[in-house]
DNA sequence: CGATTTTTTGACAGTATTCAACGGGGGTGG
DNA sequence: CCACCCCCGTTGAATACTGTCAAAAAATCG
């Protein structure tokens, strides 16, 4: 199973059964590369397809009419992204490398198939979908009840568990691989303040970076100032199971 | 098909075959009354079921340790709610009843036999969960990125065409249900804000109130000015179907 | 190495919050 | 039936947080 597949995300969540992988597999093939800066997808523009990012990080934006914009959530390896545009045929966000990247490209109509045989992968993505969305919650509480730097450290603290996580190393700090303008879009700031929190952070030892490099000096305190839930670490699954076949 | 039950809700995005039709009924049976202010679900508490709201208002919030909370949706007759928790054995929000309110219990567990019977059905919840969590990105942009008077102008608006799209009677205008408190806690504002919006709202002639009653005067600045994105009218489902039967 | 982008800093402006007080309306109990 | 109380809406003044503007330093890229 290759790093950054659909079988291996889906499988951190349920025991997955041979024929399943085999069907997970078969469904993104083909690669794509993207470069840093570049746009997978623009917002309006028709999405026949979804993405699992196999390297590199992507996120997903809004553009508002008066040019402001909204940095929606951030996609890691492993992650699903842009199946967000499963109920339209035009993309309701922008997809953005945030470095260069690797992605794997899933048909949507390519998902009948799999909700027919293996129903239990459909629930699956339900949930994961469910997920997600809660995930999302947790940054509308944060940009709309908590205090700049609360927000920043939210994103710092949540990007560090996703990473580690996905088994990334983390240890001696990580690169966050966004300008201070893209947190600030993230987080519903400027990049002035966000400037200003992030130094605030380094400040007070929460965080220290070194080169572009963060690194998490105070999990505990920053976990706390950033109101962190890690959704995705506690998903139960046990309620779809009553597997299909042995 | 009685008004308010999951049928009719998915009936609007699909045509349904009568045996669709029937499992759907069947997930539905048992009604619960709650009166305004009651809290139907605790955040934490234990989550084996979803509801479908038959009448009145409910909305999902959530609980900040300082005492902050962030209403993070509003359920309207025929809308889904607690959704969010099935991948969790407890609930990540509370849902709480805007006014008195009538529900239908879904059990998470009866979500099986309806994705191994009816995967067009599944594929159909998915992208309704898809859908819901685009218009949570809608209100995050809303709330990190625009002025106080544009979300509150978002939150009405989007009252507005939801009720109207469920058919209630709008022309003279409808009843927002919600304190200034909520719609702030919605908002990410403080109630004496929204208070000051509402009522510049009022001046602006965007907006008139009577009675505790809200009348749209200009559905299009008000639109304007929220940004408004109608997501769940515009859902296309024709890349699901490839009927499971005759 | 020059050009461009990103980070950093300061002064100032403005929006939204906080605090406080008052009025109205609806429900409750006497 | 009326008085009372509590919640909600309304208003003003002072404060605080975050945004804006501008410019320089640092880092990145080709």
């Amino acid at each position: 199973m290759e790093h950054g597949s659909l079988a291996e995300r889906f499988g951190r969540y349920l025991p997955l059964f041979e024929s399943e992988r085999r069907a997970l597999s078969a469904l993104g093939e083909t690669e794509r590369h993207v470069a840093r800066g570049a746009v997978l997808r623009r917002e309006q523009a028709p999405a026949r397809e979804m993405f699992v990012v196999r390297r590199g990080w992507l996120f997903s934006s809004m553009l508002l009419p008066e040019g402001n914009r909204q940095i929606l959530c951030l996609h890691l390896p492993g992650d699903l992204a842009a199946d967000t545009s499963l109920p339209w045929g035009n993309a309701p966000f922008s997809l953005t490398a945030a470095t260069d990247a690797i992605v794997c490209v899933v048909e949507k109509t390519a998902l009948r198939d799999l909700f027919v045989q293996h129903p239990r992968l459909g629930m699956l993505m339900l949930a994961l979908a469910q997920a997600e969305r809660v995930a999302l919650a947790d940054r509308l509480a944060s940009v709309g009840r908590t205090a700049a730097r609360s927000r920043v450290a939210a994103l710092i603290v949540d990007a560090y568990c996703r990473l580690r996580l996905a088994g990334e190393p983390v240890v001696d700090g990580f690169v966050l691989p966004l300008t201070q303008e893209e947190i600030g879009d993230a987080t519903g700031l400027t990049s002035v303040h966000v400037n200003r929190m992030m130094r605030q952070l380094v400040e007070e030892q929460l965080i220290a970076r070194v080169g572009g490099r963060i690194r998490i000096l105070d999990e505990a305190r920053l976990v706390a100032l950033g109101h962190h839930v890690d959704r995705m670490a506690e998903i139960d699954t046990s309620w779809l199971c009553a597997p299909a076949e042995a």
